[in-house]
DNA sequence: CTCCTTAATGATAATACATCTCAATTGATT
DNA sequence: AATCAATTGAGATGTATTATCATTAAGGAG
């Protein structure tokens, strides 16, 4: 059966802690390592991984860089600064990724699909 | 200026063979390698990332997997099979990326954006 | 055609990110 | 408290890609 540990514990808590930040697994290790300072990088990858495969944290795979992890399952819709490079959440009113699905006509089937818009983010856009 | 090299226009030739595959930049450099032994793989990477720099070719980031190249820049969209981890073209009509823009009203500027579905190919959702 | 400048290349080291291995630890059940 | 397997920590390993730098060669000038 699966273990509760103070490592998943802290590892949890610090995606709520960074949330709306867009963490890498390097930035959750520094973050958790304040706390437990013994921890391993190989614990923060691995159980990142697993709570993304429990759908637990979205797993975003971002061009250019490490894996970003968002704490906030809900759905919504993500942007890569081409300036500062921090993912943002954004909202899209209207978008229907189920429409999406007609493309099953072609043969395939879609189960879902990864999305990534790039551009720049309020701050640097107002610059 | 720029130069024009056999290196270069092996890659090319490269990918209009290959063409429909979406290959890596391995599998670039090992068919040109058919032809040039001694390119090296710093070439092929260095190349594919300056085609992608000016639109001659599309780079598709890949979840786990290295980036692939296609040398369609023709607008279209790919799906990732989960089973044979292929990439492959599909087609969404109606899809119309341009309705994203209005994204913008949070206060970003989206110049483009990345789409992967995820799912099975026509060959593997048959089975 | 030959010379010259410098962009481009090849070889390899270095980096980044992530996973694997395995002995030691620890959570949970008895 | 004893047991046993899940989990961890430390470091080796792997994979994809980029950086470094001496050498090569593209292409314009004479």
């Amino acid at each position: 059966m699966e273990r509760k540990t103070h490592q998943k514990q802290s590892i949890l808590n610090a995606l709520y802690a960074l949330s709306g930040t867009h963490p890498t697994a390097e930035n959750v290790y520094e973050h958790v390592s304040l706390l437990i300072p013994t921890i391993s990088r190989a614990t923060v990858y691995r159980v990142l991984n697993q709570f993304a495969g429990q759908g637990t944290v979205l797993q975003l795979h971002v061009p250019d860089s490490g894996d970003h992890y968002d704490g906030n399952t809900e759905p919504h819709l993500h942007l890569l600064c081409g300036s500062c490079k921090r993912v943002t959440d954004i909202s899209v009113p209207g978008f229907n990724p189920l429409e999406l699905a007609q493309a099953e006509s072609s043969g395939c089937r879609i189960t879902g699909f990864e999305l990534l818009f790039l551009g720049l983010c309020p701050d640097c856009a107002a610059e």
